[in-house]
DNA sequence: TAAGTGTGCTACGACTCGTAGCATTACAGG
DNA sequence: CCTGTAATGCTACGAGTCGTAGCACACTTA
């Protein structure tokens, strides 16, 4: 149950991360329901590619049901992101979440409304993290 | 003004990231102080070639002096990082900033005192850049 | 056992990145 | 003016990733 393991964590190519989104979004799927729901002409095999090389990543996991793949997502959308996300700001800045955030201020990526939800957002983490670990039920 | 151009943003390499945070480190450097400072025993057209390639990238700029080629970090780091992040963030969540944030949150990757930097420095970035009426005036 | 369906391997071309050699150009010194 | 030297511009190559896909193999069922 590790968080962090020694993922390389490369970021995903627009198919995988194409993919990734239906994946997230419907909850799970087999090969054929991604290839239908990509709306793109893409032959069977190279779905399954793709599904395989997602789960080697550790984006995806499966289980098999009759004879069929379903897969699923390893983890939920927005912890994949925060991952990715601190990666990023590992290689950047050393680990200075402050200073992207204030970058993503500077550059106004963020406008008011988002920063003021942000705050609000945060405030809740702490009030929850730092009052007990009663925390694993949210999921 | 425009923050986000056509810009590819590619994330970089890791020669290409090393070389960035020297730069940015610094200031602005020549390929020979880039070369010396890495200390790694690459050959001055290597150096050239990445400096060319992060230059095409967007992410340095350069002047002649005397022949000599000086770069400097065309954005800050915390700014390439945000702007990094956000692509990120727009992949994954559709620029759902808050999703990410909370992802990092319940992933354990914020601690208590990074979320209460985090908090500050957003209340000050509120403070400063919007003087508007959105003051909610809720802390 | 043959047909059907789904999976496991392998491949190939485009592109990126680390790495570097070689051609070229421009200023300094004689 | 001619040449050497320093710094640049162009080109390349091998490894790795990603989109794309073919084909052989396994298991269920009539």
């Amino acid at each position: 149950m590790s968080d962090i393991s020694t993922d390389e964590a490369r970021d995903l190519g627009d198919l995988e991360r194409a993919v990734m989104q239906l994946i997230w979004t419907h909850g799970e799927m087999t090969a054929e329901a991604v290839r239908e729901s990509l709306g793109r002409p893409l032959k069977e095999s190279t779905i399954r590619t793709v599904l395989r090389r997602l789960e080697e990543k550790g984006f995806l996991t499966h289980e098999v049901e009759a004879r069929t793949f379903i897969y699923r997502a390893a983890e939920a959308r927005g912890k994949a992101a925060a991952k990715a996300v601190k990666r990023i700001v590992d290689w950047f800045c050393n680990g200075s979440v402050e200073e992207v955030l204030v970058g993503m201020v500077d550059s106004k990526m963020l406008d008011q409304r988002q920063l003021q939800a942000l705050s609000k957002k945060i405030e809740k983490a702490r009030a929850e993290k730092g009052e007990s670990k009663i925390t694993g039920g949210k999921k």
